[in-house]
DNA sequence: GACCAGTCCCAACTTCCTCTGGTACCGCTT
DNA sequence: AAGCGGTACCAGAGGAAGTTGGGACTGGTC
């Protein structure tokens, strides 16, 4: 059986031995490089060094994040995936190693589950852990809320007040003529305002028109809240 | 030893049949609800249906993805963790799944692979495939873009033109009499100018605002680029 | 003391946007 | 033919916001 190759990044050396030692003692794992500082990582991608399976990288290099644009750099020239490590659970840092493309991240502590992670690694599935997983979820909601939030304001950017109002009353049913009476104001005005909408919308059709603005949850609040 | 009890949500009578043959021949696995509607899945949340450790989902369910709301619910009542199964990778779901909560996505011709997926959720850990996990990528750095470009907006709306013009001198090192002199006007205006964006911006500093507003890339984006 | 940055007022002027209404015309449905 | 929605212009009144200045004052720093 071919042993999966290992590259270990870590700038504890009490760690990086303990690791290369616990490791290594695995049938099927095999630590084939190993370092504590970026420039050697660097040094090991250009010549013979023998190419990772799955790269370990502590997420923490002497006290910043620079294993986060490692990761991304390795991870690009060698191809294999990488799992971070790191002590705490850092949300930040959970987003910023999964946007550099690692496929797991792994509390050091857990170590125990450590062979585990790198076989899923090695046949690149990712065994994220809950409370990592949590965190993702949670950053997920907030940056979907956001999301919608933009495109709300992006909207309420583009439309008057009266043209909103009117749109209300669209949605609600009326015609043309029917909100020029409601309103106390002409025919033409309401025309205008509905087709500079139409213009800044890019659409043609009121009721469309309306009906968006009423997703957006642009008219009253006080009623409808679909969660 | 006990065995990791499951629930199985799957709308196609072939497949569920398929699965409750193939996972309850697992040693350590053992079918102990299955349903082919969302009906039935409700029903068995209030009486005595044995208790899931985790729960399979298929993700649409008659031609619509009920599955998702279906998965929130279910997780939250029963607790147990819910593993998303699908036909296709389709992205959107991926997140709306992994939004409710799921705690993991397979797809079913994957099925071999399903067995060990269940141990993992059963000890809360997701072995999320990699093509799954680029496509969370993607939309995660979508998102992330998203939120910069909203933060640049907020600003870029509070600061008028002559505003960031002034600003961006300051940030080049020029004394506000210098500015003056440059910009062929009174030392009042730049005064007040600068002032009003400090208290826009809720800053005591041109050089905080100054600095701000450059990192936001509201000044020209002709030369710096950092990515 | 001179110089600079920052803070609070106030006051013109300009420019742009909104709101209002208008004329004229097209296409569709009843 | 009448009614409705939609499109493309135009134009005046009103208001909000941006720009430019000013006065008066405080608090550092060289």
């Amino acid at each position: 059986m071919e042993k999966i190759k290992l590259w270990i990044v870590e700038d504890d050396q009490e760690w990086l031995r303990g690791l290369k030692a616990y490791l290594g003692a695995q049938e099927d794992l095999e630590v084939v490089f190993s370092a504590d500082r970026p420039e050697l990582v660097r040094d090991a991608l250009q010549p013979g060094t023998p190419s990772p399976d799955v790269v370990l990288m502590d997420i923490m290099l002497h006290g910043h994040p620079e294993g986060v644009v490692l990761a991304e750099e390795v991870g690009s020239f060698t191809g294999a995936p990488v799992i971070m490590l790191t002590s705490m659970e850092e949300k930040d840092l959970i987003f910023r190693s999964f946007q550099a493309g690692a496929i797991d991240y792994q509390i050091k502590s857990d170590y125990e589950s450590l062979p585990e992670a790198i076989r899923s690694a090695s046949a690149r599935k990712s065994t994220i852990s809950a409370a990592a997983a949590e965190q993702m979820r949670e950053e997920f909601r907030r940056l979907k809320e956001l999301e919608r939030e933009f495109e709300t304001e992006k909207l309420k950017s583009l439309i008057t007040p009266s043209e909103l109002q009117l749109l209300e009353l669209v949605d609600q049913g009326y015609t043309q003529s029917q909100i020029a009476e409601r309103q106390f104001v002409s025919i033409r005005t309401v025309k205008n305002h509905i087709g500079n909408v139409l213009k800044k919308l890019g659409l043609s059709g009121s009721k469309e028109a309306a009906g968006k603005a009423r997703e957006m949850g642009l008219f009253g609040r006080e009623d409808q809240d679909k969660r």
